[in-house]
DNA sequence: CTACCGTCCGACCGGTCGGTCGGCTATATT
DNA sequence: AATATAGCCGACCGACCGGTCGGACGGTAG
């Protein structure tokens, strides 16, 4: 019986496959693609290089198959947010999703922001499903801050701009590492820091986007 | 002749050892510490390897002396910025400022941001220098958060927080390379688009950090 | 029993990495 | 004229890179 059920593959087929992708992950988050070698990645997997070529064609494959997979996590934690009603309590929810989907693991915030950051040089990473999963979730958080302005609700603020700013202000500080924990006093994903987090950006956002403009 | 003025290095040392930290700027600031190699850099600098290590001793010290370049000019810029005054005019200074400075090159926000993101792997990269001068431009920041708290004029926010705030939003939006230009539908240095940087984000910074807060 | 296939391995490939070494050349000093 | 020094180079080193190849092993199907 090789089979736990009907459409799932053999039990060590997925396993030894999770186990790459995991350990990739943890990598690539800490040194960025040019900084791993797949003979480390093979060896923490538990496994030979070559064994690592039978899952993946080649690097640039792993890689993608990596942010491919983080970026459906932080595009399902956005399911739960609600497409109707108050613009700023879905800004709110979209920014606490966020946040939460970051916080749950540490390599994804330090490996989004790799992957914006070497994309010049790695501009071959894309893939079909990365690039679709990235247009569900800007799509997602633009029709808030539209649908916010023309309701008055929100400031009007050029909305390229605004997605910029939220990349920056949220994934940044889950990415910023020991400069971040260095500036914190202590660790970003301990539950402590993850709601005083909350706690300085939401109303930082919200002022930031519904607050009368400041006298220029 | 070798020398140009009496107390002025030779000529020729000067612009070698100056050309190599130009391309050593560009280089590292698009492919990171570990995406670069030296025979790169010194071929783009018009000279051998061994050149270059006639020069620095080493890949880390190549990559700090470009990193404490930097870190001068952005605080030298933030020379301007008065010590008194109003605390929202001193932030607003603070952050057009930082701004000037990182589009003055297309190149340090890049290589800033790297360097945070990197310096999980690359904690050797410190330099006395530059922590200095990381100090000062830090302290400089948070007096004007304190000072404005205190006299009321802005909200009273966690500093560490508003720091690394400021840090994602502003270094981010010029180290974010074709991700960004894909967003923004341009490209990010040109003085048009600084412009919009600007308005954007001098109003959301001074909204997010004096307004009001939002009801929780 | 045999043939097959998924899984995994060791050995090897060409090439690049950061770094070292000995020596060349031109200028400055004595 | 002899020496010292700065600037620079080609050749080389061991280590590591991503990727390929042929084959070993075990379970399943015919």
């Amino acid at each position: 019986m090789s089979r736990v059920s009907p459409d799932a593959p053999s039990a060590s087929t997925v396993s030894s496959r999770d186990k790459i992708l995991d350990t990739a992950e943890a990598l690539f988050a800490r040194s960025g693609f040019e900084g791993v070698g797949l003979r480390e990645v093979a060896m923490r997997s538990g496994m030979s290089k070559s064994a690592l070529f039978h899952y993946f064609p080649g690097k640039a494959d792993l890689y993608s198959a990596v942010l491919d997979r983080i970026l459906g996590a932080v595009l399902e934690g956005m399911g739960s947010i609600p497409e109707r009603g108050s613009a700023v309590e879905r800004l709110k929810g979209l920014v606490e999703t966020i946040v939460d989907s970051l916080a749950a693991s540490p390599t994804r915030g330090p490996l989004l922001l790799r992957s914006i950051v070497e994309g010049e040089v790695l501009d071959d990473y894309e893939t079909p499903e990365a690039d679709e999963k990235l247009a569900q979730l800007f799509g997602a958080a633009s029709r808030i801050l539209t649908e916010g302005a023309a309701s008055g609700e929100l400031r009007s603020v050029p909305v390229p701009h605004a997605l910029q700013g939220l990349v920056g202000l949220l994934v940044f500080h889950f990415a910023s590492g020991h400069f971040g924990e260095d500036l914190l006093g202590g660790p970003i994903y301990s539950s402590a820091e993850i709601r005083r987090f909350k706690e300085f950006v939401v109303p930082f956002t919200l002022n930031g986007l519904t607050a009368q403009k400041i006298q220029d």
